[in-house]
DNA sequence: CGGTTCTGCGTATCTAGTACGCGCTACCGC
DNA sequence: GCGGTAGCGCGTACTAGATACGCAGAACCG
């Protein structure tokens, strides 16, 4: 009831998370600190992309940065918390988009921000592995968010709705983003090479597919398709177009 | 080269999956095994539905057959194959649909298809919490593949498509799902009732958002949008119609 | 300048997964 | 029937990793 550094108002969010999203100011008194939550981020950040989040463990982060395990715990609660900040730091600012300056409709500027969206996960794929503690509230998640929703503006779609279509499209795309870090995760802890992987996968499949039991299946197991991806972005592309194309049918039928 | 046994085969599967899924005969000497593979699935998946994933650990496990945490190691090589049973447990054979048997059309085939993956989902929150380790591949996701093909039989798709299609729907549910299990977590980790969680969660948001750079945002939290679910199968009945119509659309001008 | 507040960090504890090897059992072929 | 052998249960021990606790010293207060 006090101000700033009021605990009473009750977000729930711990103190380490609070002074790293500046809801809280930094004290005065003893000596001045080695490190900082920035590079504490920044060191786990970085060993999480060069060798995968399962590297990511306190003493690694610590010894990146020369410190001792501890030290840490000055500037982040637990390891959870560091886990919540570097999903902050891969999620970043979102970038301005065009469509949405040049007012080209709404499904132009939800199609960009798709994109945005999934280029950003594919930057950090190790960012989706970390378990989700629940629903997120963060400053750059709500840019996301804002953004979402400002995508929807000319759509007259209600407000409600508006965050129906939101969830609809970022869950699309976190889903698929998933599939890749799934994927990735895999290839990158046994050290077989994707196509290895995959054609592994495959025989797995075929041993497991009964044709009689799974006549869908087997004849698609006959044509091949399976083993031909169409390209890394072909999925996300079809995906993105039937779910924006659903969007579509919605908007016309409430504007009609 | 020698038969069933043979893992030059290279399914990349350990030995004691290959067991559960029946592609491995019981060796028939030594002394009579005290447990089973089931049971032991069937011990953990108990922890974890009724204490959550986390609860699960060998010792745990092994405490509620009455048997030695390394008693398990000779049924079970690690945890990670204990988890990828225990999915598949949760899993299960797929109803059948009854669309599917009527021949009632793809959409209404493939919307049915949807909701029994979600309500398996749903008793069984607990396994979308068990971190992944690559492409599915055993013998009841096969199966739901299966379902989810035929469910698109009379849609006139191509192969390639079907599979896309089918990707893009359980990639919808299992999203869907995944949200309600996270906040099922972090409500259960907290111990705090759920409606007191999200009005937590709600402040932390307000707090987050700045009226100025968050508009559209700013905007919904004024109309108490956010703190009224429409019921907790709003958002996938929303989601599921939508996909369901862009894939329509697309069906349409295929067939056309 | 003493007091206060904060820092870095050594030490210790706790949980959990799992390698290893021993002693025993049940079925083999002779 | 009997040694040989494969397979079982499990005690012991090691490892990695998170983190509680407390001390010593630093920076700034008045």
């Amino acid at each position: 009831m006090t101000g700033k550094n009021d605990a009473a108002g009750g977000t729930g969010l711990s103190p380490g998370i609070e002074a790293a999203w500046g809801l809280r100011d930094r004290p005065v008194k003893g000596p001045k600190p080695g490190l900082s939550v920035d590079r504490i981020v920044a060191a786990a950040v970085g060993v999480a992309a060069s060798e995968g989040l399962g590297a990511v463990s306190m003493g690694r982060v610590a010894k990146e940065l020369g410190a001792s395990t501890m030290a840490l715990y000055r500037y982040v609660s637990a390891k959870e918390e560091l886990y919540l900040l570097m999903q902050e730091a891969a999620m970043g600012t979102p970038e301005p988009l065009p469509a949405l300056e040049s007012g080209a409709g709404w499904r132009a500027a939800l199609g960009e921000w798709a994109w945005a969206q999934r280029r950003m996960f594919q930057r950090n794929l190790w960012a989706l592995r970390i378990p989700i503690a629940g629903p997120p509230a963060s400053p750059n998640s709500v840019a996301w968010w804002e953004q979402g929703l400002q995508a929807l503006r000319g759509s007259g779609l209600s407000a409600g709705t508006r965050i129906s279509v939101v969830l609809l499209v970022s869950g699309f795309v976190r889903n698929e983003a998933t599939l890749m870090s799934d994927v990735a995760a895999a290839v990158e802890e046994k050290g077989v090479p994707a196509e290895e992987f995959m054609a592994r996968w495959e025989r797995t499949v075929r041993r497991l597919v009964d044709p009689v039991r799974h006549p869908e299946l087997a004849g698609l197991l006959g044509t091949g398709v399976i083993s031909e991806p169409d390209g890394p972005d072909h999925e996300f592309e079809f995906g993105l177009a039937r779910v924006l194309d659903g969007i579509e049918v919605f908007v016309r039928r409430e504007a009609g």
